[in-house]
RNA sequence: GAGGUUGUAGCUCAGCCGGUUAGAGCAUCAGAUUGUGGUUCUGAGGGUCGAGGGUUCGAGCCCCUUUAGCCUCCCCA
């Protein structure tokens, strides 16, 4: 069986999804412009030591490798030490620079500090950047979830202002608000999650108690409790992380009750402060109507996000409309340190993410892309041949220089042929420049969706179909 | 990495208890109709039943192996 396939987890985009896609990303473009932010594109590949270690045990695991090029053209004494480190690859989780130096782009922050670092004299900070870019992961797909697929991000590197993480909340709002994709954004900080670990009084564990706070909208408390047992995390441990989780109300009330478990841990103090002084620069860049509006914003301590630089502020994005099933659609936060993994210390960062995937997707299950994406030829001209196919391209220059898409059918098939390739592409308009029309320089305009057909003048043609 | 599930025409899928030449709808192509599309009618092409092995007089169907997709867990967007 040889019948074309492409790899697991990719997919190829029709016409039609493509223009939705576009949609989406003129759309978030806009607002990132909107906010001042700078374009910046990376290349697809990397050198892999850019990027292990970065994404934790795990994230090592899912980057794609790219094997080195002309392995079997090494001089003899290199293929010995190819062989010997072959076997290493095959026994253990391993790799060398004799089979692979570079990889693929696993997400756009790491090649955007690293960029930072190269370009550090060039740059004016604070920098502000956004980027719209394919990354790859070696995961297993399933549902929402690919090997190949879109982020956009939106960073802000050397300010340590919460001004930011507020201006990064508004562009959330504002471009969920535009693609109509009801959201609530979930709210949080490292430190509260640090301060919890050290109420525990295990802060090394702080990892394990946010992996399993985050399943707590999955599998209840009782399985989150079940797992931080599993994780050996104390019986007074599990009833303090209860005690937070059980906490209610409104941002300021949870804020408030965390404030008051956690009165003696610093960190936990530092992290409540940001958290509400994010809120309050937040509400002061709403339009005046919306102050007292609810936000869409909920402070969520279960919320953990697993990339493992984050040390402020994390902000996650989840479709609220009821009938949807879906992970994340966007995330982010504050990395106090992101740079100094590349050598250049004491530069903050705080951004975002948008999924651009699963936005499709929930928006083609929202039924919210505008009608009138598919604006491809507006007319086609039929083609009767001979002298009439030269007089159609004369049309057909004269459409083109007006702003009209126009396309002519290429050969001089059956005119019924013409017609069903017309109608199957949903093309709006005909013309028909046959022998009368030529001669009286005028065209037939048929109007596809009514079937109507007027005899005109190119002109009043053009006048037709640019008012359409 | 672990588990579940499905592979039959280009696509979506039927296919009975194992029985003779494997079907349907859609799509394609041709004709009715060489200046009028969508609708209709007629006809045609299209298959290593995912692959390999086994059981059987006989396998799309049963057994084993293998492979690919999808879904779940882990983890993540």
């Amino acid at each position: 069986m040889s019948k074309p396939s492409i790899p697991q987890g990719t997919r190829d985009f029709s016409p039609e999804e493509v223009r939705k896609r576009q949609y989406i990303l003129h759309t978030l473009q806009d607002i990132f412009e909107l906010y001042g932010f700078q374009p910046l594109e990376t290349p697809s590949m990397e050198n892999l030591v850019t990027l292990t270690g970065k994404y934790g045990e795990e994230g090592d695991r899912l980057i794609f490798k790219i094997l080195n090029n002309g392995l079997h053209e090494k001089k003899e004494e290199d293929k010995a030490k190819l062989n010997a480190e072959w076997n290493n690859l095959l026994s253990k989780p391993y790799s060398t620079p004799v089979v692979t130096e570079r990889a693929l782009r696993y997400d756009l922050t790491i090649p955007f500090a690293r960029y930072v670092v190269m370009h550090q004299n060039e740059l004016a900070f604070p920098f502000r950047r956004y980027q719209m870019q394919p990354v790859w992961r070696a995961d297993r797909p399933q549902k929402g979830r690919y090997r190949e697929f879109w982020q956009c991000d939106a960073d802000v590197v050397g300010s340590t202002s919460l001004i930011n993480e507020a201006e990064l909340l508004g562009i959330y709002q504002n471009a969920f608000d535009k693609l109509h994709i009801p959201v609530t954004i979930k709210i949080n900080s490292r430190k509260l999650l640090a301060a919890l670990a050290e109420l525990c009084g295990m802060p090394e564990k702080m990892m394990d108690i946010t992996i399993a706070m985050d399943k707590l909208d999955k599998i209840g408390w009782i399985g989150v409790a079940k797992e931080l047992q599993e994780r050996s995390i104390s019986d007074d441990g599990i009833w303090q992380i209860e005690k937070v989780i059980n906490v209610t109300g409104n941002n300021e009330q949870k804020l408030a009750a965390f404030a008051d478990i956690m009165q003696h841990s610093a960190s936990g103090m530092e992290g409540i402060n940001e958290l509400s002084k994010t809120l309050a620069y937040h509400k002061e860049l709403l339009p005046p109507s919306d102050k007292d509006v609810k936000t869409g914003i909920e402070v969520d301590i279960s919320l953990a996000r697993g990339l493992n630089y984050y040390t402020g502020v994390i902000v996650e994005v989840v479709c609220a409309h009821p009938d949807v099933k879906m992970g994340s659609i966007g995330g982010g936060g504050r990395y106090d340190d992101l740079t100094g993994l590349f050598g250049l210390k004491g530069l903050s960062g705080v951004g975002v993410s948008f999924g651009i995937d699963r936005i499709y997707d929930v928006m083609e299950e929202l039924k919210v892309f505008p009608e009138q994406l598919a604006t491809g030829t507006a007319v086609m001209l039929v083609n009767f041949g001979g002298e009439n196919e030269i007089y159609a391209l004369h049309l057909l220059q004269k459409l083109r220089a007006a702003g009209i898409a126009a396309e002519i059918y290429p050969d001089a098939a059956k005119f019924d042929k013409q017609m069903k390739y017309a109608n199957k592409r949903g093309i709006p308009y005909v013309m028909l420049p046959g022998d009368d029309e030529r001669q009286k320089n005028m065209v037939s305009l048929k109007n596809f969706s009514t079937g109507e057909q007027q005899l005109l003048t190119p002109d009043e043609c053009i006048r037709i179909i640019q008012s359409a």
